[in-house]
Formats: C-alpha cells, structure tokens, sequence
DNA sequence: CCCTGATTCGC
DNA sequence: GCGAATCAGG
C-alpha cells in the first residue's frame, strides 16, 4: 500500500480527529500503526499537544557514535505549532465497529473458554452511587456480545437474565488485566466494607 | 499486559 | 519517503 492522497487525506483527517494511529491504521488498512505515525510526522503533522502534560522534551539523546555524515537537517517544516485551543478531550470512542477489509491475520485471538470467574450480578450493594450510575451509562454502550464473543479483552460483566433472550456480555475494552471495563471493574471489586448489616 | 506516540535508521 | 524496530510513557 502506498500513500496516495485519499489515504493522506483520511490520515490527516482521522488525525485530526484525534484518533489513534492504531486506529487510523486499521481504517486505512495495509499499513501498522508504526507506519501511520511515521508519516504523520512527515507530513509536518505531528504534536496534537492539548491536554499532554509538558512531558519535556529534552533533546539530549547521547547517541554511540555517528558514523553516518553530519547531513544538514533539510527539514524547514516550522510546524506551524499554534495554539490548538482544544480544552475538551476528543475522545468520543465512537469507534465505527464495520468488518474492514483485513486479509492478513488468520490467526486472530482464540475466544475465551469461559470457565473464568464470573461476576457477581449487581446486588443491593452499597457501591458508590456514582459508580453503578456509571455502569448504567455504559451498559447502554455495551457491545452486548455473547458468551462466544468475548475476548481477552473484552469485558465479561454479564447483562440480564442468562434463561433470557435478553442476556449479554458487557464487551467493552477490559481495563489492564482485569476481566471488566472500567466501569464494571468499579462495581465488581468492592472496596469490602459495610459488612455487618447482614448479620447472615 | 495492553496501548500511545516519538525516534531512529536501513532500505 | 517509508516503516519496522525500538524507545518512553500511561
């Protein structure tokens, strides 16, 4: 695959939008993420710096000898680094979920055997208000997958009744190891504290 | 572990 | 110019 200028086009676009170059690459598709944010910057597009801490940029890497000639760094793209003026985070994750037109990998991820430690459903705890609001919120985003669909790295919280048809699997990306999304893993891991009213 | 972008450097 | 390998964070 090679750049032409709707792949450009759609990168630039894409980038702009604030998506990831993981993502981007996988829209375009033929290319890694590796090869996206390579080209990002030499397109002269690069620091979407909005809400990045100043992670200083010291540009002292003492690099082992450098047998290669000094070239001259012909690289007069002033970046026209203005003031993005973005306070808002551009993370909709409103990510179109269609099938990309992916050859390569026959080898995707094995499914799950399940068998795993599942959750408890949500009982009458005393979960942090906040918290099981949020799971509402998300359980409207779930991706609802079935037993067979999930992943490594799909969230496990189950949705409903499992003798219904109206049972599901959270599906949203699992936070680190854990087997839930954020969200669930809030409500899954209690903080174990009011323990005395049920007095068995 | 998974994911992010940044950089380097052989091609 | 390209992008895998590698680096540096989160």
């Amino acid at each position: 695959m090679s750049w032409t200028d709707e792949r450009v086009e759609l990168l630039k676009k894409m980038w702009g939008e604030g998506q990831s170059a993981s993502q981007i690459a996988k829209e375009l598709g033929g290319v890694t993420r590796n090869a996206v944010i390579g080209k990002v910057h030499r397109l002269g597009l690069s620091n979407r710096t909005a809400g990045t801490p100043a992670a200083a940029k010291p540009e002292a890497k003492e690099k082992p000898a450098q047998p290669a000639a000094p070239k001259v760094e012909a690289k007069p793209k002033p970046a026209p680094r203005t003031e993005p003026a973005r306070p808002a985070a551009v993370q909709p994750a409103a990510e179109a979920s269609s099938e990309e037109p992916k050859p390569a990998t026959p080898a995707r991820r094995q499914i799950i055997p399940a068998g795993q430690p599942l959750p408890p459903q949500p009982s009458a705890n005393e979960i942090s208000p906040e918290a099981l609001a949020k799971v509402n919120e998300v359980e409207k985003k779930a991706k609802k997958l079935t037993l067979m669909e999930l992943t490594e790295r799909t969230c496990k919280w189950p949705v409903g009744d499992p003798a219904t048809e109206d049972f599901w699997f959270c599906g949203l990306p699992v936070q680190q190891g854990k087997p839930y999304c954020e969200a669930h893993v809030g409500v899954a891991f209690q903080p174990m504290s009011s323990r005395r009213d049920r007095r068995r």
